[in-house]
DNA sequence: AATGGAACCAACCGCCCACGA
DNA sequence: GTCGTGGGCGGTTGGTTCCAT
């Protein structure tokens, strides 16, 4: 059989139905492994790696066709984005059909989506360090994968059994694995002990306010990830306040090092924006951890509206 | 109907880690 | 102990589709 040599052209882009026969056909008779066979044996000119996510994400059997995250599904996702950051694979646990990826791809147009409608909601603002401290103090205890599943599971048959219950298929499971019994959202004006709200990154922060000034400078900022259409406006000369298309990832994890700090632009023009950003930035091993970080920050300096 | 922006999706890249030689 | 390799994962990019104007 002809092998393909290593340095022989590799073949990127879409996937041929052809291409997905021939590699189904290897996984038949490999199993879902030894990826760098397909190209090593000249079956694909395709990588080990390409071969691999292609399977993962389109392939494997038991994936979702209709992928669009269901109103459920999404609110799941931003509680298990507070309990685990953006680990992604681990999330995608929880949600039996669907790949990382999906779950990446969601997050990411969620939270452009978010920020921009907070663009147009500004108000008062708290520090970094507090914004942070939200992420913290409102991620939510998250059952471990099987446990979720299991409960699924318990849903489903207690779901068959009683027919009555409507509701149940529309609280979040994470939260509350018996959903009617969920005072926030079942109960919402009981006085019940307080349960962590299910977070929204974005909104969940407060809003901004018209002009404030950051202290220090901002460690980071995230201008490399606006893309194609979407960033021009912004870089072809309207820097108005507040208009930072934001990246897709860095504003999502209050774990990583580089803090987007979006709002570095209020009050100021883009040149001033740019210069503000230091040139050298620490490497990601100065931050232990998040304490770090947040003893980097001063709290925002806020100008007096009088 | 045309257009532009937003949303969605597929797939690549780079880094990291586990594991075997 | 080290090195190479395969595989996993998060981040990123680019293309396509949808939708509002």
């Amino acid at each position: 059989m002809k092998r393909k040599s290593a340095t022989e052209k590799m073949r990127k882009g879409p996937w041929s139905p052809e291409e997905d026969t021939i590699l189904l056909e290897h996984v038949r008779n490999n199993g879902a492994r030894n990826w760098s066979l397909v190209s090593f044996l000249g079956l694909l000119p395709r990588t080990g790696k390409s071969c691999r996510l292609r399977w993962v994400n389109k392939l494997r059997p038991g994936l979702k066709k209709g992928r669009k995250f269901t109103p459920e599904e999404e609110q799941k996702v931003l509680d298990l984005q507070a309990q685990f950051g953006n680990k992604w694979a681990t999330i995608a646990k929880y949600f039996p059909g669907r790949t990382d990826n999906d779950v990446k791809n969601y997050w990411s147009i969620h939270c452009k989506r978010l920020a921009r409608a907070r663009h147009d909601q500004r108000g008062p603002l708290i520090g970094i360090s507090d914004q942070v401290a939200n992420l913290k103090t409102n991620a939510v205890s998250v059952a471990s994968p099987e446990e979720f599943l299991a409960s699924e599971e318990q849903e489903a048959v207690q779901g068959s059994n009683s027919k009555g219950n409507s509701d149940s298929g529309t609280s979040s499971t994470i939260l509350d694995p018996q959903p009617d019994l969920n005072p926030i959202l079942h109960n919402p004006v009981q006085n019940l002990p307080p349960q962590p709200a299910p977070f929204d990154p974005i909104f969940d922060l407060p809003p901004l306010p018209e002009i404030c000034y950051l202290q220090p400078k901002p460690r980071s900022v995230n201008l490399s990830q606006d893309r194609h259409r979407q960033s021009t406006r912004f870089f072809e000369g309207e820097p108005e306040v507040g208009s930072m298309d934001l990246g897709q990832t860095q504003l999502t994890n209050p774990n990583h090092h580089c803090l987007n700090y979006e709002d570095g632009l209020l009050d100021s023009g883009l040149d001033e924006f740019m210069d503000s950003v230091p040139s050298v930035l620490p490497p990601p091993e100065e931050f232990d951890d998040l304490s770090d970080i947040l003893d980097s920050f001063e709290p925002p300096v806020l100008k007096s509206p009088h």
